[in-house]
DNA sequence: GCAGAAACTTGCACAGAGTGTAAATATGCA
DNA sequence: TGCATATTTACACTCTGTGCAAGTTTCTGC
């Protein structure tokens, strides 16, 4: 029962008013019109205006909210890769980032979390404008890991982290962890039983692994393990 | 001079025909009138029909060879990152990949190489259109790199290399290129002085050196040696 | 060299994207 | 309740992107 006492001392959430209750309503109803006539009718053969009759509001307000058709889509992976990088922030701080890196993303391969972006890459599979957006998210993800890691460096040291290492290893973090979907998804397609989000799991701890350990180039054995 | 004697043994560039050449000269003059168009008037404000205008075609000729403003510009590093691709396929098949993709990048430090590719990252910093297209690039030379990747290890040994593998690593490899141009351009801006290449050549070697370090902890000390 | 085929360019028309503006409506606050 | 502020909506407008058909250039075989 969340109580929201004017005396509290903890912030809690800070009261969600009636506006940002509409707001939240609207944007989802947005999201989900979206994926509705995605899978209803493909990837490109629907309008903006075909979203908003759906969602029952005007064209213009579409608008307010996302730039584009691929922009409502991307909000689902945007809610992944947030999730991601809340759970990268919840690791203590004195963790080496890998392992952190490791730790959030394997807790992402979960039915709930998981299972709207699975759908959204079967529908979207060779559609460019589509992958254009998601590309834009997971580089978006890129840039919050770069300020997250920096910000827990300096929290731990005194001094700043090299730009170059902070960089490149998010990046490269990222990469992995998106080649891990991408294999995942390519071998089990949309599957979210327990045994595809294992291999899942496991793939996410395999490429990790390879990135730690520089890809040596004996790790490509590892492909009879599954 | 470059004749074409039709008993020629060896097959050579193809005859390049009056069309492809006049295909070619249109492209380019559309890339150049995007970039004179992106110099003078700055991202976002100016049409396709202005770069029409200035490349002396029409509108729709202009749709005949880009998809957008954006498509383009993005040419300039499509070309670049196809340079670096090219570089990657003439070292020998038996090299370490990481050691390929070094001096692959190494290659590209050269001012002929480097100036559009820096200019153009001058000029559409913080404007999201470009950077999508810019991704979308990245990306694409990710996919190529991947092929070249499995081809080269289907050469050498029978097996097929492991999916994970390929694409982690190739994705890191990207990314940690990235990484480096982009914290040589927020060092240098566009300067393509020896020295200023000379850090851009160290950043993309010192990337390379993470990647196959594994990203060791103590890596970040590096940052003195700037 | 020349006719016909094939490739390329262009103008036109049209559906849809995206944005500024101002009026209408809903919400917050005293 | 009544005013201030935030949000939605209709409308108008520019620009994008594409199909189509007519014009122009290049290629091919004769």
């Amino acid at each position: 029962m969340p109580t929201t006492q004017p005396g509290s001392t903890i912030p809690d959430p800070p009261a969600p008013s009636r506006r940002e209750l509409n707001k939240a309503a609207t944007r989802q109803a947005i999201t989900d019109a979206s994926l509705r006539l995605l899978r209803s009718k493909g990837p490109g053969n629907f309008t903006v205006e075909d979203i908003a009759d759906a969602a029952a509001i005007s064209r213009r307000t579409f608008f307010n909210y996302f730039g584009s058709t691929e922009a409502a889509l991307a909000s689902i992976t945007h809610g992944f890769l947030d999730n991601a990088l809340a759970q990268f922030r919840l690791r203590p701080a004195d963790e080496p980032i890998l392992e952190s890196a490791r730790a959030a993303l394997v807790q992402l391969a979960d039915p709930m979390t998981v299972a709207p972006m699975a759908e959204l890459y079967s529908l979207s599979q060779s559609n460019p404008q589509l992958n254009r957006s998601e590309l834009e998210a997971w580089d978006h993800c890129t840039g919050q890991i770069i300020e997250a890691a920096r910000e827990r460096f300096a929290g731990t040291h005194g001094a700043e982290l090299d730009e170059l290492y902070l960089r490149a290893l998010a990046g490269s973090v990222i990469s992995c962890g998106k080649a891990a979907m991408d294999v995942w998804f390519a071998r089990c397609g949309a599957d979210l039983s327990a045994k595809s989000l294992a291999i899942l799991r496991q793939l996410l701890i395999d490429a990790m692994g390879l990135l730690g350990s520089g890809f040596m180039p004996t790790a490509n054995l590892s492909s009879d393990r599954h």
